[in-house]
DNA sequence: TATTCGTGAAGGAACGTTCCTGCACAAGAG
DNA sequence: CTCTTGTGCAGGAACGTTCCTTCACGAATA
């Protein structure tokens, strides 16, 4: 957009002269605005046309006040960029936000997660999705001070500017509720030593999660088998696997909160001489289809990042169109049971299962009832 | 953005009249420019900050004339919108465009495929980056014409306006280099049916894949062996695999062009009763790392989705800031011999290989002269 | 004939910046 | 004392739209 453009390009105001008319009446017949005859809009259409004029979007993003532009950032790796491209959920995410935005008339930029201190706010947007925001996340804290609309996927990161104006939406997962659920199956299933591989990030979901996993050993007076992975890779997964099952009394079931190509995994394990599922079960937490078409088909739990994607971009659509709905929702995450995680011949004992899917916002506070409910008492809702 | 909140947003006037100096004295403070004393700049910037003061983009925008805001089009799928977030090549794209854009501060845009007529000329982008666009792509017109500097990863299609100030520029690969590389290295290995999977799609890609298949099998009166599948999705391409192996004389060799997960396939293979390679030779088109892990290790071809997208933003960056650099760049695609691509216990003949990644601006016409070459005489750059 | 009414179109003020121009004043040079 | 030079800041014109207000004019109505 140098000097030789600039003079070059068309405006409104050159196809006014052209036609012959003002620029008012140039901006309502092309608008479909004002009272103007089928004639005259014709003729400044055509004129506009002949001339190549596009109108200059920047210009009328001032004048209407709003640019249909939302901001995408993935906050996780902030320190360190992991490439995060290579995580199933967050291309998956980013797909779907461009897809519910795009369908609500919104495009989507993707932001920078590090940069110039407030660099982001050099960018015309509307509203913006904080994905994994980090503690007191000076992102969302300057996007609520300038009067951007922010909707995060952590609940309790969501609220950070208190003095604000603007107060932040969320959508959120019940990860303790999904980390027990998928502990408890494996536990019916009859596994005595379930081991769990995590990343060593300071992201909200490793944290909580690992921390479920602690506490339901705690309660059951079990000894966690936790690896926690230096960095992203396969190789980092597949070494972690290797260890723990080297180990003298290896685990007798692994579930894996990394994304890692699950029929890999499965290769992996054979190779270390173990079967799936007779030595072993397996859960995995991957967002990759393949995963239902590995022998055994592998039980997976999802975090659903489209359905998170279009709750996030309707929250922030919603606030942006004037219509008050609701400030926050709480997702289940989607745990898919299949032949990897039971060990053959062995039917494992009724439990009671939380619904998947958005389930309003619940109160806070033992999130995870129903299946402490489920486990001691065992009432309604029996699955299988 | 409605009327509450513009009432009460903070304006470089506010500031201005809060601090009793001009607008031009808060605009030179805050920015650091103009011939101001530091107890004035920092006199303003106080009360500025005190305010919570935050400059309008989009003011500041149309007034330097430039957005610094990228987009990208991903066109493939555009009648039939495929999920391309599964396929590792467009999200590794997508990624890649990103922090490349994001490094010479610029933003990306995710733009619609589809959509009213003229729905992109709406977004205030410097520069767009249109990935597989189609033919006579008029979304390349469009932006052409409307004097928005575009790259695209075809070089064929980069010039589609010949009329428009603009002419694109273009990032591409030699396809039929890279498809005859695979089949020369399967037939040396020694593999006599080689069957290819590729996808029905228009995509230029795809289209030129299989007409150098078509063509290479032409040239030594083999029989095609192509099974193109009718959509997205492991299933699909799963079974059209099974159905290669049910022929009465199965192939010996399979070469994928579609996106898939290469353990997957071997796990599927196995399950069918073959081995590779002692049965079966296979080589993966796919971007996923995964591929190099299993056992055997899988042949790969890639499309180097990240050095692809540098090129492109580049390109865009460096016309865009009036520096006018080369116009085009010409890839190789990276062939990975790895051990499923070779039958044990015999050595592949020696062969002459095409340097991987870029080589230039090449002249069009006889893309692939280098292998034929090397087919028939056999000099220089022996691999092995 | 005077008054209303609807239609077609023009003029110009916003939108919130940046940046060019110019003024007042003080200090130094002649 | 006058002329230059430099500093510190203010005024206002852009940027290219949209949209509110006004106005002219012909037709229908009182």
């Amino acid at each position: 957009m140098n000097q030789s453009d600039r003079s070059v390009r068309v405006r409104l105001v050159d196809v006014a002269r052209a036609a012959g008319v003002s620029k008012t009446t140039v901006s309502d017949a092309l608008n479909g605005t004002g009272r103007l005859p089928a004639a005259t809009r014709d003729h400044v259409r055509q004129v506009a046309r002949s001339l190549g004029y596009r109108p200059n979007a920047t210009a009328r993003l001032l004048r209407r006040g709003h640019t249909r532009l939302l901001g995408l950032a993935a906050r996780e790796y902030v320190e360190a960029p992991w490439v995060y491209a290579d995580l199933a959920y967050f291309s998956q995410l980013v797909t779907a936000t461009t897809r519910v935005a795009l369908s609500h008339g919104y495009g989507v930029v993707l932001l920078p997660t590090s940069g110039p201190e407030d660099c982001w706010l050099d960018m015309p947007l509307d509203g913006v999705f904080v994905v994994d925001p980090v503690e007191g996340d000076p992102m969302v804290g300057d996007f609520l001070a300038a009067g951007v609309p922010v909707v995060s996927d952590r609940r309790a990161l969501a609220e950070i500017a208190s003095g604000a104006r603007e107060t932040g939406r969320w959508v959120d997962f019940d990860n303790d509720s999904a980390v027990r659920q998928v502990l408890d199956h494996l536990e019916d299933a009859g596994a005595e030593r379930i081991a769990v591989v995590a990343a060593e990030t300071t992201a909200c979901f490793h944290q909580q999660s690992v921390g479920a996993y602690q506490d339901w050993c705690a309660e059951r007076g079990r000894e966690p088998r936790l690896v926690c992975l230096p960095g992203p890779g396969v190789q980092h997964t597949l070494n972690a696997v290797g260890q723990l099952l080297a180990a003298p009394v290896p685990p007798d079931a692994i579930f894996t909160l990394v994304e890692v190509s699950a029929p890999l995994l499965l290769d992996m394990i054979r190779r270390l001489g173990r079967s799936v599922p007779d030595d072993l079960l397996l859960v995995c937490t991957t967002e990759d289809p393949a995963a239902s078409y590995t022998d055994p088909p592998i039980s997976t739990l999802s975090f659903l990042p489209g359905e998170t994607a279009q709750a996030a971009v309707e929250l922030l659509v919603d606030r942006l169109e004037g219509r008050e709905g609701e400030h926050g929702r709480l997702f289940s995450a989607d745990f898919q049971i299949r032949a990897s995680s039971a060990f053959p011949g062995r039917r494992p004992a009724p439990r009671i299962r939380a619904a998947a899917g958005a389930c309003g916002p619940a109160p806070a506070g033992e999130p995870h009832r129903a299946l402490l409910q489920g486990q001691s008492a065992g009432e309604a809702d029996v699955v299988e």
